[in-house]
DNA sequence: GCCGTTTTCGGCCCGACTGTTTTCAGTCG
């Protein structure tokens, strides 16, 4: 029997996480709603197809899967809806989902304001704040009101900027898109995109075509775009379906490169352009260059710079952050690339929380042109992680050892993502911390301490001679956490000092070292390993992110030792054995 | 809602932290 579905396993799993969510909201017992998210996680973990194992009553044999979720997918995959899930959303308010992203408040005390108050949206929820009627409930106060309203107002920040990975999956459809165009002439991405700044407000796309016009009704036409906001000869502006706005820029072939070079900005960069310019007797706008009335035919880009002095300065660079003194003097680095990297460290398998088997993870880096890994799943302390205990360490390290066999020459690192105690130790004793190619220290817990505090309890960890990586340095989730309180500089200081390196987590909810302090880092000889963080196959490929973000922040392959030949690595990790 | 049994009901990973209380509930990781 051929089972067809037009429902896909991903939306099976998104379904049972949201019933999970909504049934913290409705107040039902929370184990129920942790069996709807077992169930789920253990179906995103599932090899075998879905909708197959549905077809062939086969959904009892995944674990968490039981008779209730198994007739409640079984509906799912066969009609297409759930009468279970939309009866309990019709139930809870769609507002109280979006409260939940509000720090500090869970579906208790969202119930509790909807009982008490008849709150159901962030709207009503703000406007009670200020009323200052939170603080009459049993169980709230004038603290929780006030942090209750600073999380709207971040929440309100993040909502205008994306995360440079979902901008980016839109702008590449939508340059597909254009490029696709019959009467296209050249086309980029400008903007904040382009300089691969880690959040992104809008999409900025810079063509040249012959009739501006017809190319604007074809991206305003195109699939993508919900609806449009500004329609003129030289520019459209529109809402992406996915909520995003795009700005596409029509120019001649002539004007490109000085249409593109100005929109690629940033606005720093352009001002600081325009005066040396200026100093040099010449006039720099979006149409071109200019000596008086004289145009100077500039090609490319590269032309422009050249005719200021100035050797080409990568997008990534154009933050007036040094970069023009360096291109006038012709001393910028020559940026880490794609292809520069041999290997990744920082890797998660099911030992603890990753969803794939070492071997399955060492068979993706091999597919990836990798020459080596780092395996390092979460330590003891993060049992909700599944830490490993040191039997599990023995057990994985033996694993180690034969696929290492199997899979020669490529090799695979022995290491542990430890949590750094509160106390600045680590999780092992250090008999145990010997057995590991590498340590990567890590901030997991306590992250409400001074910043005195947490800066100490970090070079602790950075003092620790087993330590040799500083995981995800300032703890931070782009658009959703802010950095914990430390002093970073001090940090890099300290890592310097002792010759450990820092991470650039390539996660792109963290790209966390900073880019801004990855060029402090680099002025202090501190070397960065660009890591994915990867808790599955697709992780992996986060690499290139942290790439992106790696020349935003001025390093070299010198600069990142998962640039080195996997000699090179058993060379650099054997200086530091202890024994 | 799932699971595993000392087979039909009780346990389900738990400790830190915050802000509220006056001994604890809710949130978070």
């Amino acid at each position: 029997m051929i089972c067809v579905s037009a429902v896909t396993k991903e939306t099976v799993i998104r379904i049972l996480e949201e019933i999970a969510v909504l049934l913290e909201l409705s107040g039902e017992n929370p184990f129920k709603s942790r069996a709807y998210r077992n169930a789920a996680r253990n179906l995103e973990n599932l090899d075998v197809n879905l909708i197959n194992l549905v077809c062939e009553n086969n959904l009892s044999s995944v674990p968490g899967i039981g008779e209730a979720i198994n007739k409640k997918i079984k509906e799912l995959v066969s009609t297409g809806k759930l009468a279970y899930y939309e009866a309990l959303k019709s139930a809870i308010p769609s507002g109280h989902l979006e409260m939940l992203k509000i720090p500090g408040l869970g579906p208790k005390k969202i119930n509790v304001l909807y009982k008490q108050l008849g709150i159901k949206t962030i709207g009503e929820l703000e406007y009670a704040c200020h009323e200052n009627r939170l603080v009459e409930i049993a169980g709230f106060g004038e603290k929780t009101q006030n942090n209750i309203l600073a999380g709207i107002e971040k929440l309100k920040i993040f909502k205008e900027r994306r995360l440079y990975a979902e901008a980016a999956s839109d702008a590449i459809l939508l340059l597909s898109a254009i490029r696709n165009y019959q009467d296209i002439g050249r086309v980029s991405l400008a903007g904040s995109l382009r300089r691969s700044l880690e959040t992104i407000k809008d999409i900025d796309i810079v063509a040249s075509a012959e009739n501006a016009e017809k190319l604007a009704d074809y991206f305003a036409g195109l699939p993508e775009v919900d609806k449009t906001l500004a329609r003129g000869n030289t520019k459209v502006s529109v809402t992406l379906r996915t909520g995003i706005n795009a700005d596409l820029r029509i120019v001649s072939d002539q004007e490109f490169p000085h249409a593109l070079l100005h929109f690629t900005g940033s606005k720093e960069h352009n001002t600081a352009l325009r005066s040396r310019a200026k100093a040099r007797g010449l006039k720099i706008n979006e149409y071109g260059l200019w000596r008086g009335d004289e145009n100077i035919f500039c090609r490319s880009e590269e032309e422009i710079f050249s005719h200021l002095g100035l050797s080409y300065i990568p997008p990534e660079l154009r933050e007036n952050m040094g970069e023009m003194e360096a291109a006038e003097k012709k001393e910028l680095p020559s940026l880490v690339e794609e292809n520069d990297i041999c290997g990744l460290f920082h890797i998660h398998t099911g030992f603890s929380d990753g969803a794939e088997t070492l071997e399955a993870m060492v068979q993706a880096a091999i597919k990836m042109g990798m020459q080596y890994i780092g395996v390092s799943d979460h330590s003891q302390s993060a049992y909700y992680a599944g830490g490993l205990k040191k039997e599990e360490i023995a057990e994985q390290h033996r694993l180690v050892d034969e696929l290492n066999k199997k899979y020669a020459p490529f090799y695979i690192f022995k290491g542990i993502e430890s949590d750094i105690l509160p106390d600045g130790n680590l999780d092992y004793t250090d008999d145990v911390l010997k057995s590991f190619d590498f340590v990567i220290a890590a901030i997991h817990s306590g992250f409400n301490m001074s910043s005195r505090e947490m800066t100490g309890r970090i070079k602790k960890a950075l003092q620790n001679p087993y330590t040799l990586i500083l995981a995800h340095p300032t703890g931070r989730l782009l658009l959703a956490r802010d950095p914990y309180q430390v002093n970073i500089r001090e940090i890099i200081d300290e890592a310097s000092k002792y010759g450990k390196a820092l991470e650039l987590n390539a996660n792109p909810h963290r790209l966390d070292l900073d880019w801004r302090n990855c060029i402090y880092a680099r002025e202090k000889r501190v070397k960065i390993f660009i890591n994915p963080d990867a808790h599955n196959i697709t992780g992996l490929y986060d690499i290139r992110f942290g790439v992106k973000i790696a020349r935003k922040g001025w390093l070299t392959k010198e600069d990142c030792p998962n640039c080195f030949s996997l000699d090179a690595m058993k060379k650099y990790l054997a200086c530091r054995n202890y024994n």
